[in-house]
RNA sequence: GGCCGAGUGGCGGAAUUGGUAUACGCGUUCGACUUAAAAUCGAAUGGAAUCUUCCAUACGGGUUCAAGUCCCGUCUCGGCUACCA
């Protein structure tokens, strides 16, 4: 017999796949009616960054589930698209390119060409010719196409705001390069920055991306993230009279019910009306203040929750009790939030109540607390009977909301509103390896959007990929292709006339080009459209989509783009993805993040080359857990798939005859394939794997029929590919996914369980038909020994649960 | 501070609707094969008592004939979020 050797099995099969081109899809049949199409599935994993280092144990664990899955649909008989494509801009890339002057699309082609060096190495039943790269001009072709579209409608605007900047490097930082207020490069302390940005106005499907989450076959945890991000709140707008000035300052509370109970108003340091507001004396200090406040940096202001701030010198007036109001400046108060303005009312919130703490400001009780309320804090934010409030006094704060807001309606002066937490998505980033925003500007800097016809604005190459010092990316080093001229329609005289314009160096965000890269799949090259219509209509929206990252960015945007596209009628569904499947990380073996700093990673290449293989790494990535939790790897359960695997072969090549079916090994493969089946239709891949071990097990025991031995092969396929296809080679059968029949499930005999008092005592063989006679099986458990030893004073109650197969006697 | 998870043998974990807790794997121990080792095969393996019980699913209560599972409270760990009015 020959040995189980995975380096040569995988091998073999590897080629025969590359050489048949086993996984390409299906085109869609789409001319037929809608009952005789073949069920599709469209599966992917979220697609990877390719770095230098390869693939990580992590990478496997997420492409694997999705390969499982694809494998079985597959093995159903169903028409399968499993594509796989490359997130490849971004800052690695483009750091690497300062540091070594290698261009950032050279080191990309070298990383993706070793990536999928490698996934071909793990069987990945992908189709190869579908094969998508962000960064290749006729993929970003199309981003900048999307991105015109939004512009067109609107979607797609500049606004000034601020940004991080070192004042050292002289450059843009994005978030993740700002390290404890500090830039990453160079330790200087970052700086907030005025400049124009490009935004997609997401904030206009807030409402339909909040009140469609609820239908999502995803995650709760998922699903909980995204409705707080969006964080709706329902509340009230309030205008404030400024006393003796005319002027009206706007603030947004949720608690409109606690209005007489606000002493003074907050302005955000940045609300415009502040500089209205100030007198001569107070000037100074309130600039000052205004100053410092943008210096600081989000790590100090989160250190420091001590309340700082500033009288502006003027007053409001509040239209419940018509008193006086003094109106100040806070950071506490964000201007990107309702109107960046707040009433405060420091009896019934904390952060009010802390401020008129410190700065000695009245409070004002305007809630009674319930009787009874054990709540003894200062400040009492719960529900209960107004006070001190005028005509609505004992009215309940609930009831109160609504009626104090029609009452200031009614005066012109108030009205019910929605705020969301939720702000517009920057797009705009300083850096060079990133797809360029198809914009430029005239002279006086209006804006041209480049015709489509006309894309891909292509990424210029340079000699030097450090940022420039006027804030802008290594794009704007790149003269030639910063200027040129375009017909353009004149924006006054409304004619056609060539002007000479500047490109926007600014690139997208990569979030934008992975917005959409599960429907440029269905048609990865078509040079006609981004998507193409009939195969969209076939194949999307995604079924199962597998990733372990991005609850609320990525997931986010898809959705927001869908739904727009939707709107624009270019897709014919309103949610990309049907079933989300969240997956968690692999830990080193000692339960801490695996990084190359702790010298603690393992490579899953190295576990292949071992003499593992492929398939056991496979195999033991989903036998690791639950594959939406986090787990720690452990090199000697590698060794155990490793010898399941090895027991399977063994069976199969070492095979000596068995008997012939008989009632219980028939039982026994019938209950398997249904173990297996409905494991993974319930994703539960850790007990699929359990269950083939036990049917191995039990083989070893009573002779393995032939059929068993296809049986398993066919089970096994999805998670141990080549040695699966390995033995049914051998064995002689096609791959087609086995169906259980129910009566093989069924046994004659069945084993009762007897409890006394719920608790275990005893075990009895009895004939299935007698599970029907409750009498009988009664006399049958009263005539066990130990029974009658727990039931001496007889029996209170009887419990009988033909399902479970169980009697429970409650004894006297 | 807020929200969301999780806590079961020496370890990873199983238990689908409240119904036999600890499947499967690792580790450990013993046995077979071998000159020997590895590999492989077989057996045992929650704890205590010792032939049949008692105690065990983080801790304390509760509901139920019956709770790892449901309810209330407490503790510990992890994730996200962070002055959002």
């Amino acid at each position: 017999m020959d040995r189980y050797n995975p380096q040569e099995i995988e091998k073999k099969w590897q080629k025969i796949w590359e050489k048949e081109q086993t996984f390409k899809a299906a085109e869609g049949d789409d001319n037929l009616p809608k009952n005789q199409k073949t069920p599709k599935v469209f599966l992917a994993e979220m697609f990877p960054y390719p770095s230098g280092a390869g693939l990580h144990v992590g990478h496997v664990r997420n492409f694997t589930i999705v390969d499982v899955l694809a494998r079985f649909y597959t093995q159903q008989q169903m028409n399968v698209l499993r594509p796989f494509g490359y997130d490849t801009f971004g800052l690695p890339a483009e750091n690497y390119a300062i540091k070594t002057g290698i261009s950032p699309q050279s080191a990309t082609e070298t990383n993706i060409n070793n990536f999928r060096k490698q996934l071909k190495r793990l069987g990945y039943a992908i189709d190869w010719s579908r094969e998508i790269n962000t960064s290749d001009p006729e993929y970003y072709r199309w981003t900048q196409w999307c991105f015109l579209q939004l512009y067109k409608e609107g979607l797609a605007y500049r606004k000034e705001s601020y940004q991080w900047w070192c004042p050292v490097d002289q450059t843009v930082l994005a978030n993740e390069q700002v390290e404890n207020g500090h830039c990453w490069r160079c330790g200087t302390e970052v700086e907030k920055k005025k400049m124009k940005q490009w935004f997609f106005k997401i904030t206009d499907y807030a409402d339909e991306l909040l009140a469609d989450i609820d239908s999502l076959d995803w995650p709760d945890k998922i699903k909980t993230m995204q409705r707080n991000w969006i964080g709706r709140s329902e509340g009230a707008e309030i205008d404030f009279e400024v006393e003796g000035a005319g002027t009206m300052i706007k603030v947004f509370t949720t608690r409109p019910d606690t209005i007489f109970g606000a002493t003074f108003l907050v302005l955000a340091p940045e609300h415009p009306l502040v500089s209205k507001l100030v007198t001569d004396a107070t000037r100074e200090k309130v600039d000052q203040y205004r100053t410092e406040t943008l210096k600081k940096s989000e790590i100090e202001r989160q250190e420091n929750k001590e309340k700082t701030g500033v009288f502006t010198g003027s007053y409001a007036i509040n239209p419940g009790t018509g008193e006086k109001m003094p109106i100040w400046v806070s950071d506490y108060v964000l201007m990107g939030y309702g109107e960046g303005a707040i009433m405060a009312v420091p009896a019934h919130d904390e952060r009010d109540y802390e401020f008129a703490q410190k700065f000695d400001l009245p409070i004002k009780q305007v809630i009674e607390k319930p009787e009874g309320s054990t709540d003894d804090s200062e400040c009492y934010h719960g529900e209960g009977e107004l006070i001190n409030s005028g005509h609505f006094n004992g009215t309940r704060t609930e009831d109160a909301r609504e009626q104090i807001v029609s009452w200031l309606e009614g005066q012109g002066i108030g009205k019910q509103k929605v705020t969301y937490r939720m702000r517009d998505w920057l797009i705009s980033r300083q850096r060079y390896w990133g797809c360029p925003i198809p914009i430029a500007y005239d002279e006086d800097g209006n804006e041209y959007p480049i015709p489509e016809d006309q894309l891909p604005v292509i990424i210029p190459e340079v000699e030097d990929y450090k940022p420039d010092n006027s804030g802008r990316s290594a794009l704007a080093k790149a003269e030639d292709w910063l200027h040129f001229d375009m017909e353009v329609e004149d924006k006054k005289t409304g004619k056609k006339v060539v002007k000479h314009l500047t490109r926007e160096t600014d690139t997208l965000d990569g979030y934008a080009c992975s917005s959409w890269y599960l429907w440029r799949y269905v048609s990865p090259h078509d040079n006609k459209s981004a998507w193409d219509k009939n195969a969209i209509s076939y194949w999307a929206p995604t079924d199962i989509y597998v990733g372990a990252d991005h609850a609320v960015a990525h997931l986010l945007y898809i959705r927001f783009w869908c739904k727009f596209f939707a709107d624009q009628g270019l897709l014919p569904f309103r949610e990309p993805v049907k079933t989300l499947l969240y997956n968690g990380y692999i830990n080193a073996p000692d339960g801490k993040k695996m990084s190359k700093s702790k010298g603690n990673v393992i490579d899953p290449l190295d576990v292949i080359d071992q003499g593992y293989g492929a398939d056991t790494l496979r195999t033991y990535e989903m036998f690791i857990g639950p594959y939406d939790m986090d787990a720690a790897w452990d090199p000697k359960s590698v060794g155990g798939v490793y010898r399941f695997l090895n027991r399977c072969w063994n069976l199969v090549f070492g095979r000596v005859e068995g008997q012939s079916d008989s009632d219980d090994t028939l039982r026994l493969r019938h209950q398997t394939i249904k173990r297996v089946t409905d494991d993974i239709h319930r994703h539960n891949f850790n007990t699929a794997v359990s269950a083939m071990m036990e049917y191995v097990n039990e083989l070893y025991k009573t002779g393995a029929e032939k059929d068993d031995l296809i049986t398993l092969a066919k089970l096994l396929k999805p998670f141990a590919p080549h040695l699966a296809c390995e033995m049914l080679e051998k064995l002689g059968s096609d791959d087609v996914w086995p169906v259980w029949e129910e009566k093989y499930l069924v046994s004659s005999t069945a084993e009762l369980v007897v409890q006394v008092n719920g608790k275990l005592r005893a075990k009895i063989q009895v004939n299935v038909e007698d599970l029907e006679d409750q009498e009988k099986i009664e006399k049958l458990a009263l005539a066990e020994k130990n029974v009658q030893n727990f039931t001496k004073n007889g029996i209170k109650k009887v419990i009988y649960v033909k399902k479970a197969k169980l009697l429970n006697l409650v004894a006297a």
